[in-house]
DNA sequence: AATGAATGAGGTTTCATTCAT
DNA sequence: TATGAATGAAACCTCATTCAT
């Protein structure tokens, strides 16, 4: 190890910094909310300083849309694919496409995303209507087909599918919205993985066709 | 009824103030977030000039605090007291309980309160502490106890109920969260009645006990 | 005198404070540009702080247009009356109208916005278009009606009377400008009444009927 | 054509470089000003980088000396050997300098210069004060030389010929000031070369020695 | 009590300058 | 040499808070 390298003031590092800072802004956004962030938070969790975030994006605002334009509809595209591919009960589905959520997003810092979006969709109606229509309308049309397929294979009981899907999901969608809110307050933080389990079991149950003869007597 | 209720001339405002800048407070922090929330405009909801919101209030954080301390617990009080005076099923008093706080937070202007904690828990820890401790805890306490209740007596099948009380209660808190962000922007808003009526009956079918000879055989 | 007045740290004065800040902001753009000028210093110079300019400004830029719009039509309109309220020859119209913008103009801060305008005509074309619309063409379209007149009475020689226009005024402007530039560095600063006497005697030769024996005599 | 002048295959710009840099420099800060143009804009016109600038200059200011103070003074230093080399009227002799001025300096990108410094006097009074001594002062000097000596002749009337020289060269300079303001903005602009001419005219009418029997009478 | 003009701290944004490549 | 990514000082602007009226 000779006397070389007097450790640069800062690296070049174009290709990574615009992930680097929408991973940043995420996480300041979420924790504070878009207008109590401060960009100078975000460059310091990125490692920039203030400016190099102006040399990828526009302002704050930009930071936002990207962040919420790009990061969750992949995601919903790899649970389509899981429709697509599917084959067997429409129970089997179901459960694959919320696992696929639940690993995807929930568990993900993704998930951060639709807590801000709940946040701030008073304050930008624009994003907040892509995000509902791109987002949360499509992910609900494509559950919803499963449900009602359910439905009519007699596996899930007759419910309006357009609610029950809400419904359904409202479980699994607290736990994200807890995750960047009360849980760090929590003395004892809640067990995501038991909530889960416990949550698609109690989801499934309220769905479930009544029991006519479970494994039928005959 | 002789010369009663002197019905005065002019009506001194001042005793209502308080309350009308809370309510006015309340609906501007949750539409646009307390960071984004700008003062002048609460003031202007209520009726008054910037200033004498400093009149009845030290500052910004107050109103917060205020409004996040005085309203919900009266509610919860309510709750608690149909408890207390319950005879019955287990899911009858669930059933009370629920429809208590739906009427009389999640179709109130109340419900923006736990839509602004969750929101801004990042920036008040300690409000959210607070929130937290005296509000959503002591909630599921609650119904924890009703739940566990219907478990011994077999009305409800066994589940873990510190994670079946949030699960239950997931749906209802879902529909306040949604009234406060996405709804105005549904092209045809959501039916608050029909989503009750349907989530309840989800969230009593998950977690009912096992239709093991309903109205038994024996 | 009693002990009282604690002289109060501010005064409010809602009526006087745009003109103030009107002027104020004259000063500081004319002497160091529009981009070059600080906000604070035009603040400073109205005797009030940096926010309160925002009280009766949307911006820095509204300050300059506010300042280009208002300021200098007025003096054109008292241009404008000396001609219709003129009798008499061609000649002494046109000494009175150059009297007017001289001492209306040239010798009042108001000279600074010409000088401003010629240094701010590439970032704000709009604006440069107006004054050159609103001001500068108007004003030659008054002086050209006056000088063409002349040229009918014989008391003028022939001349392309658009550019005789802009010629007789150039040594009027160019003390305008020069005001606002070099003559603070002059080591014994141009003397603007004598130069302004010599300007216009110059000015006049320079239009005069060729003197083809006035009152010819053959 | 045999095979002489080798045509190098890549060009050595390093040489010429400074100078386009310069010319690059003189348009934007004459169209934008000093504080408002960026270097990046500067840079672009010269075909380089931004870091490329500082290669040559050590920094916006540089730039902006360099190009006031290498310039003019060639131009002027013309026009000088007009006068020692000149044997003729004086008449002839102002003409000649005025139409090397006009043709030397308005003409060409060079009337930038004049424009500039009279923009940023304000913020550089160091610059302008050096332009006001080698360049305004310098060639009024010169004028009145000839002036003086024309008076002298009889061929110009008496004048303090510190002001008619001011006065004599305003309408070339006014042309030189609206070319960089206005001219763009003229629906039909100016046409240089008329102006120049009934300009001249003027001018020289307007010092012209009183007709005392143009071509005599009697 | 009430107003709203005035303040000034604090955030966003720009851009001259530096420096790793 | 040349580039352009990165920096950080400095300016604009907002708005919670104060205070003259």
């Amino acid at each position: 190890m000779t006397e070389t390298e007097p450790t640069p003031r800062w690296q070049r590092r174009a290709d990574e910094r615009p992930q680097e800072l929408l991973d940043a802004a995420l996480a300041v956004f979420v924790e504070r909310g878009f207008a109590a962030a401060r960009l100078e938070e975000v460059a310091k969790r990125a490692g920039v300083s203030k400016g190099t975030v102006y040399l990828y994006f526009s302002g704050k605002e930009a930071l936002l849309k990207a962040l919420v334009e790009s990061a969750i509809v992949p995601q919903l595209e790899n649970i389509e694919a899981l429709a697509r591919e599917h084959s067997g009960s429409s129970r089997e589905l179901l459960v694959k496409m919320v696992d696929a959520m639940w690993r995807g997003i929930a568990l993900s810092p993704l998930s951060g995303i639709p807590k801000l979006m709940l946040s701030e969709a008073g304050n930008f109606p624009e994003l907040a209507r892509f995000f509902l229509e791109a987002v949360i309308q499509r992910h609900w049309a494509l559950m919803r087909r499963v449900m009602e397929e359910g439905m009519e294979r007699g596996e899930f009981r007759r419910l309006p599918s357009d609610l029950a899907v809400r419904i359904f999901i409202a479980p699994m969608m607290m736990a994200v919205f807890w995750k960047h809110s009360f849980m760090p307050l929590e003395e004892t933080p809640l067990d995501m993985a038991r909530y889960f389990a416990v949550a698609l079991d109690m989801a499934l149950a309220g769905i479930a066709a009544p029991a006519t003869n479970p494994k039928g007597i005959s």
